[in-house]
DNA sequence: AATTACCCTATCTATTTAATAGAGTAAACA
DNA sequence: TGTTTACTCTATTAAATAGATAGGGTAATT
């Protein structure tokens, strides 16, 4: 199941991107718009911000805004900033590798097989969509 | 993540399905070889059963079997009986469709569109695998 | 009839998620 | 220079879920 955190992240994102120009948006606005607590959404952009997806500005007139083209900002990014590792198991995380401490070998390990391929088709998805592709025409 | 119920459970099915013969192997034997707590190990099991997807037999010589032949089990299935829903949000569940309370407008919605996807891209995975795939020759 | 192994209910702990509160800090502008 | 505005950080809490465990009950073989 898909966290809120992510949830909450992209449509924000989404917000952002879909704005006409590149002036700041406040947190009490998009979490106004989104139907998004604010005090939650406050700590989602903070994290964007420090991956570098998002930049801020304080004091009247400030918020946050997108640094780099919706085009520019790959899913991967996204997802792994909001929900973690793309693989479901870390022993076939390409970012996060980790032996599975019960597994004894996992070239036989069935769990292992299938999540491998499990893993490539969402990273494919993640790799060929950007920002730009889930803002509405 | 992957719950270790789906992945005891993928390991105890592979199990099963490596055996030669199709004698049912007791919950205890699964248990060991596989290091799955025993009690734990029974629950999915029986699910599995509950679902169709093996056999039980009690008393002396009783355990659990495949009811069909692995090639014929396919991962759509157990991931759900398992897992539960494919779908990472039920607005784009095929089973277990529901309409997110906070969300205005599924067709300009931009988790629902990343999703929709993602769905697609893990049926296909889940679709084209069965147990077969997962034992190792 | 006794054995073996499945079946069911209940409980407990740890972890994670989600939400909330309150105080602190930095930048913009008059 | 001071005030406003809005970002930033720390801590707390409630709810839900995962995972593990215990113990008793029941059904089918031999």
């Amino acid at each position: 199941m898909l966290s809120k955190k992510t949830k909450y992240g992209l449509k924000a994102l989404t917000f952002l991107a879909a704005q006409k120009d590149k002036l700041p948006v406040q947190i009490a606005e998009i979490s106004k718009q989104e139907n998004i607590s604010q005090k939650f959404l406050e700590s989602i952009l903070l994290s964007l911000r420090k991956t570098g997806i998002l930049g801020s500005k304080k004091g009247k007139g400030g918020g946050y805004y997108l640094i780099k083209e919706p085009k520019e900002i790959l899913m991967t990014d996204v997802m792994r900033i909001l929900e973690g590792p793309i693989a479901l198991v870390p022993c076939v995380s390409l970012n996060f590798y980790e032996k599975c401490e019960d597994c004894p070998d996992e070239k036989t390990c069935s769990v292992n097989k299938l999540m491998l391929k499990v893993r490539d088709a969402n990273l494919a998805v993640y790799r060929n969509n950007t920002l730009a592709d889930l803002v509405s025409i």
